[in-house]
DNA sequence: GGTAAAAGTCAACAACCGTTGGCATATGCT
DNA sequence: AGCATATGCCAACGGTTGTTGACTTTTACC
């Protein structure tokens, strides 16, 4: 018996702060309405994950899987990259929630820049960039300004744009980020 | 007598909601700090603006002043708008308030789209360039992005920028927004 | 100076929140 | 079967929030 009643249900709470968080963000999103949403009571929540911020931390745990991109010519790891980036929002609520969330709560924030710093970071270190936090600085603000217009703010052109003629679009700019000479000396 | 006490206070209100929005965003920042902030009793932050919400409203009042750029060179556009985009968010804390709050809440996500719509999207069509729709969007979502990742979730490399340097960076990225053919028909 | 209106103060309300402890029920093991 | 334990429900607490109404003080005008 692999999978145990108290695994099912933590499971569905799990999925259901993930709408909530998604949706309203982190203070708006109420441990009773989580609950609610579960079919459970609101104490179970308390009890399976201790507070409301821990619950919080377990469904923004996080890994954005960057494949290392090593086998993809230079000119076009931008597209390449842009393309991971839209799939990887759409496959699931956990990006949208750390960035509901971190825009508002320190803690999410924290978490973000791991992410950037944990994640981000060290593939451009691979693919041997000089100045790789800048570059890398710059493709997250492209990248997250996107996400944002895009699943967040939902700007009408952006939220239009077909998958491909994003990654048309956004390639190129990351390719420059990650390629062009810095603009000055230290 | 052209400054009323009443003047003084309304004004002392929106200064301290101003800050606390930016800082906390919507939910986090209450009527009591704000009051507190200004100096105040809590109720007339009621009797001055009616609601929060409308407090909000008045708080988040917005025009991003974009010059219309009509004698800039097309190839500097992009710097010309990233420098004067870089200039606005450090002149107050407007656009704080309004980017914070938009992520969660509706409202706010609207004023942001009429901003988008009703000041960038105008500029767009006065450069005469083709689809404003999209490219505004594509503009917006690089500087909305590089405000986020500099003035909100504060990513060290970012937040270490010199303005000159962003510019440097930025403004090709806008630039070709605003000029490169679209990549494909409709 | 007296008076009506504006500006400010105070206390309280109703609602909602996260969180807790006690109690019932179901489960799984021997 | 019998019992220990995990799982679930209920009611309530303490605290905070937006908002309101009554009351007092200051201001501005004749």
């Amino acid at each position: 018996m692999a999978e145990k009643k108290s695994d099912r249900t933590r499971a569905a709470i799990l999925t259901a702060a993930r709408e909530r968080f998604g949706a309203d963000g982190y203070e708006r999103a109420t441990i009773r309405a989580i609950a609610a949403d579960a079919a459970i009571d609101p104490a179970m929540v308390m009890r399976y994950f201790g507070s409301k911020e821990k619950l919080f931390a377990a469904a923004a745990e996080i890994d954005v899987r960057l494949p290392d991109f090593g086998d993809v010519p230079r000119e076009q790891v931008g597209e390449a990259m842009a393309r991971h980036l839209i799939q990887r929002w759409e496959a699931d609520d956990t990006l949208k929630v750390l960035l509901r969330t971190a825009v508002t709560n320190e803690v999410a924030a924290e978490r973000m820049r791991e992410v950037f710093a944990g994640q981000l970071m060290p593939l451009l270190r691979k693919l041997s960039v000089d100045q790789p936090a800048v570059r890398a600085g710059l493709v997250s603000s492209q990248a997250l300004g996107f996400a944002l217009c895009r699943y967040i703010l939902e700007f009408p052109p952006i939220v239009g744009l077909q998958a491909d003629d994003a990654v048309a679009w956004l390639g190129p700019t990351i390719t420059r980020y990650l390629t062009a000479p810095l603009p000055n000396q230290a």
